[in-house]
DNA sequence: GGTTTGAAATTGACAGTGTCAACATCAAGT
DNA sequence: ACTTGATGTTGACACTGTCAATTTCAAACC
């Protein structure tokens, strides 16, 4: 079975993808480095680097993995299974914050500022593509099938990503308290306590009234 | 006026605060390091240490001021002149984005995953919050005068936060490129190619119809 | 005046980092 | 059997944050 001590260590790749998550997410993502790893897989320091050739490649990798997971999320059979566009968008939408929630070392690798934008790699880029266009799809049939209002479907894509991504960011960085946020004063800055039991399907009936319905009062 | 030679300094933490914004602009976030800045204004490399107790205090001093200049801009006088205060409610929101967009460096570490949740500096904290209240303010005076549907203020204002700061992060990230992102096909992970020149209110126009008069077209 | 004192700045040290160059090992193809 | 190319190793360099022990010096007190 293992035959732990060959000079080869033959799935090393996909160990340091692994080990790197475990690292981020017991110690922080500053504290991840490519020493490190090598010294937690039993590997010489510089052994990472045969596989990625930066710390920054690395990060790229973790990246584009997140966003293929996200894309995989976001068209989830269970998303499909409702023939009304508008849920549909509604549970991509969910599916969206969901995932960043329950993935947050994912996400602020793929959204935060340790990847310089000049050291994106090409895969990663078409990843994140991917992604948006999944999102822009949605809107799409949405408005194809006139549930929606005659808006350019790209703008209206871009108006539910930015909002998506900015619940999300601040519900991981603690900067929004899921719950005090939508029943009463904000604790900003404030860790979310379990952010696995961010309600979000509740957080997205909120805001959808108020998006999906328009904040006006006047008609 | 210039003695320079003094042993101590005089204003070394406005120096600090200073060149450190400075060499961020040059060099990006992650190269900035307490050495650095002692090299940078010829003082030893702890000297920065006398005025901030830790790197994290260095950036939370960033994120504080920020935050003020923030808050200043979202009250700022031009903003207060219409008395609709619907104007008012988008007049704050443009003045977000185009802080945001106009200086990047303050925002990422504001927002940024530099500094630690547990390191947050109360005083960094309350100018968090300030600024969040200058939010809330101009939702309550919306709803009060009754041109905005009554939801709950704290909803609305986390509402339009999200999109706001969603939509910040996404063009200073360089993850939406602002012209293509509303007249066509976007160019995800791309640099914006000048930030400065970033259209905030033409984006803003056609965000707010949609989130405004709302998506849904059956009434 | 002179003396004390405490903030500000310094040097030395330690452990850690990214990354390069030179080298060792070894499975696989000729 | 021999070459080769991918994988892993060791040594080295120039950095980093931060601590402890030390020096400098301006202002406050006698």
């Amino acid at each position: 079975m293992s035959a732990k001590k060959t000079y080869h260590h033959g799935d090393l790749r996909k160990k340091l993808l692994e080990t790197a998550l475990e690292i981020i997410s017991e110690h922080g993502l500053e504290k991840i480095s490519m020493r490190a790893l090598g010294r937690r897989l039993g590997v010489s320091r510089t052994a990472p680097y045969r596989h990625f050739s930066d710390k920054s490649a690395l990060l790229c990798a973790i990246a584009e993995q997140g966003y293929k997971r996200l894309t995989a999320a976001m068209n989830h059979p269970s998303q499909q299974l409702s023939d009304d566009p508008l849920t549909r968008l509604k549970n991509t939408g969910i599916a969206y914050v969901e995932f960043a929630v329950s993935n947050p070392v994912h996400y602020r690798i793929m959204f935060g500022n340790e990847i310089l934008e000049s050291k994106r790699t090409p895969e990663l880029i078409k990843s994140a593509e991917t992604t948006f266009n999944e999102l822009l799809n949605v809107v799409k049939v949405c408005r194809n099938e006139g549930v929606v209002k005659p808006f350019d479907p790209y703008i209206v894509a871009n108006t539910l990503w930015s909002m998506t991504h900015g619940i999300s960011t601040l519900l991981i960085d603690g900067q929004i308290q899921a719950v005090n946020a939508f029943k009463g004063p904000p604790a900003m800055l404030q860790a979310v306590a379990d952010p696995e039991r961010v309600d979000v399907k509740q957080i997205f009936e909120h805001m959808e009234e108020i998006l999906i319905t328009g904040l006006l009062a006047t008609r």
